[in-house]
DNA sequence: AGCAAGGATACCTGGCCGGTATCGACGGTC
DNA sequence: GACCGTCGATACCGGCCAGGTATCCTTGCT
């Protein structure tokens, strides 16, 4: 099979409809349906229901899908790494993301050590959306990751844990719970007039709050008294107008952790994860 | 970039000869020289180094040969699972891979218990040689692996742990220690006669011992007073002449997982590893 | 110098990809 | 129920590129 027909199929699995997915793809209609057809018929069997006004995946569709997706991204990495890996000398030997505003503490201490090092290669420092990470690790954008257990999805990656902290509730300075030495679990239940915040990506956890992208939006959000959230203890390192930050005693321990693709074999990222795990 | 030039690029990358490559990929060497020069265009520098009589890898080329083979392997991937899943209707619908010889007996209530789940699907068990389970997973030969921590790699799957045992070292029968009721990893550090086993693919311990690749094997050659090994407790079920088993009361502990690869989307998957976890 | 090995180049051919035109099936509408 | 719009399939054609053969060129060995 050829990444081309991968291609030509996720666009048509992801529009259900052929004469979009072919604009989207920049070719016309009709080879579009013949390239669908034959790997139909080379794989065996149908991937698509063609229904009167519409299409639908089958079973096997649904599975072409799914790997379909994960080969892409294999072969894009494959493209992108090995593209920066050729010597045109000016661009970043290594390339890592983190969450914007996560683990800046950590960071720039991680940052300062690989440097340090004998051989290290230049670092770029890529902040991303929350849940961006893992697509940017296995799509090759990204070499490495700081990522947050549980919250992130470390699927099919290689990690080290770096950090283990509780977690504050971060609150509007005016808010009665702000002057309390600490809090628990129970009472950040149901807040009077404070709704919590919901991170995109996460379980869908239907909470009413507002959803956001980043920690500037976040604190922006908390600081006019919008929202309320809980974040890690290292967030306190941070100070914002309007905002306290109170220990949750019993809220669970979140772990920061630096993830790679598994079949990483580079020089370069394993002094850095060296690096960081001898924080 | 297409999954052909991938394939021609690991040809000549593991041959590094590129007539060899070219017979191996049943092509004339012509076409794969001029696919590789346009490879290393697109991708912006040389891969290969042509030393006069040979070929070497460059940095970048080593990069590509990495993920090259990572992104054929989830095109394969897509292909075989695929296949699977067109409604030929004989075909298996899950392809289970363990160490032939290994978790014998977890392994058949495993299956007990998924055939007793409604809407269950016929599951192929698939014994392979040691280290293979994870290949067999990457290239979807196989969609669901028993492994064993820490020995087995896992890499870039996810996995649920099953059980967790000691471990029993393995001697001939007529060896003094058989008698004894427990032993300690001192006192198998180095056996007055016996060489240990070495399994291909583990860090190669150097141990002066057979290779093996499979239980039978491994009990022959103990049973006939040529070598010792330390295997999870489980193996006691297993009863075989000249062979006896004393537990080593400070070995490692064994972890047997199950494990699938990160995207799938299967139900049937997810079916077999919740009847798994329940066991 | 001669030769052999091995990769690069030149050039041709055929298959397949992609385009336009058109068909055919199905639904909604008056 | 005839008409029409939508949308995928089919037919056909042209150009590009993959792959083949023949040959060259560099290099190392004798």
């Amino acid at each position: 099979m050829e990444t081309r027909e991968l291609r030509y199929f996720v666009a048509v699995a992801e529009e259900l409809h052929f004469s979009r997915a072919a604009q989207r793809l920049g070719i016309a209609q009709p080879p579009l349906s013949r390239a669908i057809s034959q790997l139909e018929r080379r794989l065996g069997g149908p991937l698509l229901e063609r229904n009167s006004r519409g299409v639908a995946l089958t079973e096997a569709g649904r599975v072409l899908l799914a790997e379909a997706r994960a080969a892409i991204d294999a072969v894009d990495a494959a493209e992108r790494r090995t593209r920066r890996a050729t010597g045109d000398g000016s661009e970043p030997g290594l390339v890592l993301v983190s969450k914007a505003g996560a683990a800046s503490e950590l960071l720039t201490k991680l940052l300062d050590a690989y440097a340090a090092e004998p051989g290290a290669v230049k670092v770029e420092v890529d902040l991303c959306g929350i849940g961006e990470q893992g697509p940017r690790l296995r799509d090759g954008r990204a070499d490495v990751a700081l990522l947050h257990r549980p919250f992130d999805v470390i699927d099919g990656l290689d990690t080290e844990e770096l950090l283990t902290e509780g977690q504050v509730a971060v609150l509007p300075s005016s808010h009665p719970f702000a002057t309390r030495s600490e809090l628990r679990m129970a009472d950040l239940e149901d807040v009077p007039g404070l709704p919590p915040m919901s991170w995109p990506g996460a379980r869908a956890q239907a909470g009413a709050g507002p959803e956001i992208r980043d920690s500037t939006q976040l604190y922006q959000l908390v600081g006019l008294g919008r929202a309320f959230t809980i974040l890690p203890e290292s967030a306190r390192a941070e100070q914002h107008h309007g905002v306290a930050t109170v220990p949750v005693v019993d809220a669970p321990e979140v772990t920061t952790v630096i993830a790679w693709p598994p079949h990483s074999r580079s020089l370069a990222l394993a002094a850095l994860v060296r690096a960081a795990t001898r924080l």
